[in-house]
DNA sequence: ACGGTTAATATCAAAAATGATATATTCAGC
DNA sequence: GCTGAATATATCATTTTTGATATTAACCGT
């Protein structure tokens, strides 16, 4: 799991890699909100396949692109919760069901 | 309600002004997420005072300055939600109940 | 009314996110 | 293995947010 490629990318945008200690370097606040980001980001994922849209598609519906929205779905931890917000929205869910994902 | 400074700073940070109108130029989503802002903010600001807490000491103790933390109590609308989620979990907020303010 | 604290506003520089484009990789179906 | 579609990666310009500082205004309590 996690190539280099990815780990470089991570650790260049600040990351501290190792397991339990992933998340060093970040208060507990930070990190907590790191991984509710993964979360939604999942289920982006998730909905839009079970949809069979491509990102491409569901770029296009919210005025972004398609790599902006990989970005999205592959980078959360380099995307404000503000978007993953707007897009699950978007997809049609309640501000209770994203809440869920916490 | 909205006095005139207030509104003239919202309208060059692009907003249109006009009651129910208040969100013209902005999706739905974006609207929505707006509101849930405003919300976490005010949460915020109660919590604060609620606990006899002054913006300077709740500032220094999330490694940010009074104006900062006044930005973003009055002005939610120029905040990302990552940072008002980030102060409520520092307050003790669980993430559901944050949710709960959705 | 004064002095001290707290909150608000204004303004920049620095940092981070976003938008855009080009390109590469992966994957299905044939 | 080709071809085309879908995703992923790389990079950079632009925009927005954040951090910092200075300053002002509001609000006590005395």
């Amino acid at each position: 799991m996690m190539n280099t490629e990815k780990r470089k990318r991570l650790e260049a945008s600040g990351w501290v890699s190792g397991d339990a200690a992933d998340f060093l370097g970040m208060s507990p606040e930070e990190a907590r909100l790191l991984k509710i980001k993964l979360n939604l980001a999942r289920e982006i994922e998730s909905q839009r396949k079970k949809k069979g849209l491509s990102q491409t598609t569901l770029a296009a519906r919210n005025d972004m692109k398609q790599p902006n929205f990989a970005r999205l779905e592959k980078n959360p931890e380099r995307v404000t919760m503000d978007m993953l917000f707007k897009i699950l929205l978007s997809l049609g869910n309640s501000p209770k069901r994203i809440a869920a994902l916490f």
